[in-house]
DNA sequence: CCGACGTCCTGCTAGC
DNA sequence: TGCTAGCAGGACGTCG
């Protein structure tokens, strides 16, 4: 399930290889995924120079000629890669872009067993309307404190459920929400308008370090993905809680739990020592929390513990009293 | 207006 | 051993 770090990857890796070159024909069209119609697919992008792939969040924007715009969406399981076209076609290719003159692969390919992806050609005026500010937020690498404060401090939802809403920030699906959660020290389930400022700038910067370092591992590989280049990515070597279900938590020990409570017919994984609701949340009645965590050393998880708290009197086990 | 939920799709896996 | 039901989940439309 490609989200922002392997949509990254897979852009790093195709850019050397596509920007400046010219979509001479488009080989291969699957009339099941390519929008607005295949004719007019097909018609709009042959021809056209591809000047530049720009990514925000999931989504990859093709920038061709006369202000149009090439977009794909990996979905859950697309591949996108550059290949010689005399390479035998994988089965669930719905689109292949041949280049000419093109010593390093003169093929661009997108496979999509599960077709939740999108292969959609938009001219420039369609392009604004569907991923203006309003419809898509801003690339995670990019979310500030300020922004992510004025949308959390207005809503009742869940805090992962606003992380994994495109329109506040683009890029974070289950498995990274999941992981920056836990960096964060964080409940999932935890309602978006109980964070304080403290928490917001602790999200913020855990959203940067984790997809930074999921980026430098060349993403993470749970079934589908693969990069580019056709291997799989390693940050699934270093995924603290998604998937680690019964496992040790990195920091306190305590089992990793595994909930469909917070997305309704999703999984969230997270600690429960680490990431408990604070009490005032969980029964309002309640006196201001206190550390529940007994595990006083856990302050020494492997590398990073966690993005550290501003001011040094705060322990590792004090960040439960955020907002409080 | 906001939030919850159903829909799309197919390969893999758990369970019988 | 072979089969099938169920799960995985990003984005969006619809409903309350």
């Amino acid at each position: 399930m490609p989200e922002l770090p392997e949509v990254e990857t897979v852009v790093r890796q195709i850019r050397p290889l596509v920007e400046g070159r010219t979509i001479a024909a488009v080989a291969r069209a699957s009339r099941l995924m390519v929008k607005p119609t295949r004719p007019a697919f097909v018609r709009s992008i042959t021809g056209q120079p591809i000047e530049r792939i720009d990514r925000q969040g999931k989504w990859m924007f093709f920038r061709l000629g006369s202000g149009s715009t090439l977009v794909i969406h990996l979905g859950m399981t697309g591949q996108l890669g550059v290949t010689d076209s005399k390479q035998p076609l994988a089965p669930h290719t719905h689109l292949t872009l041949r280049f000419a003159d093109a010593p390093e692969g003169d093929e661009l390919r997108f496979v999509d067993p599960r077709r939740f992806g999108e292969l959609v050609y938009y001219d420039a005026p369609a392009f604004s309307a569907r991923f203006g500010p309003q419809k898509l937020g801003p690339d995670a690498l990019e979310l500030t404190p300020e922004r992510l404060l004025g949308i959390v401090s207005k809503t009742k939802r869940r805090i992962k459920v606003v992380l994994m809403d495109q329109r506040v920030v683009a890029g974070i699906g289950n498995i990274y929400a999941d992981e920056i959660l836990f960096d964060a020290r964080i409940a999932p389930a935890r309602p978006a308008e109980t964070l304080d400022r403290a928490a917001v700038r602790r999200l913020c910067r855990s959203t940067a370090k984790v997809l930074r370092r999921a980026i430098e591992h060349q993403g993470t590989s749970i079934r589908d993905y693969v990069t580019a280049h056709g291997v799989p990515g390693e940050f699934q070597k270093l995924l603290r809680v998604y998937g680690r279900v019964g496992l040790p938590c990195s920091s306190c020990k305590a089992p990793i739990v595994r909930s469909a409570a917070v997305l309704p017919g999703r999984s969230s994984y997270f600690c429960p020592i680490c990431q408990a609701l604070p009490e005032i949340v969980e029964n309002q009645t309640a006196p201001p929390v206190r550390s529940k965590t007994k595990a006083g050393k856990s302050g020494k998880s492997p590398d990073q513990s966690h993005s550290e708290s501003h001011s040094g009197s705060k322990s590792a086990d004090t960040w439960l009293d955020d907002g409080f």
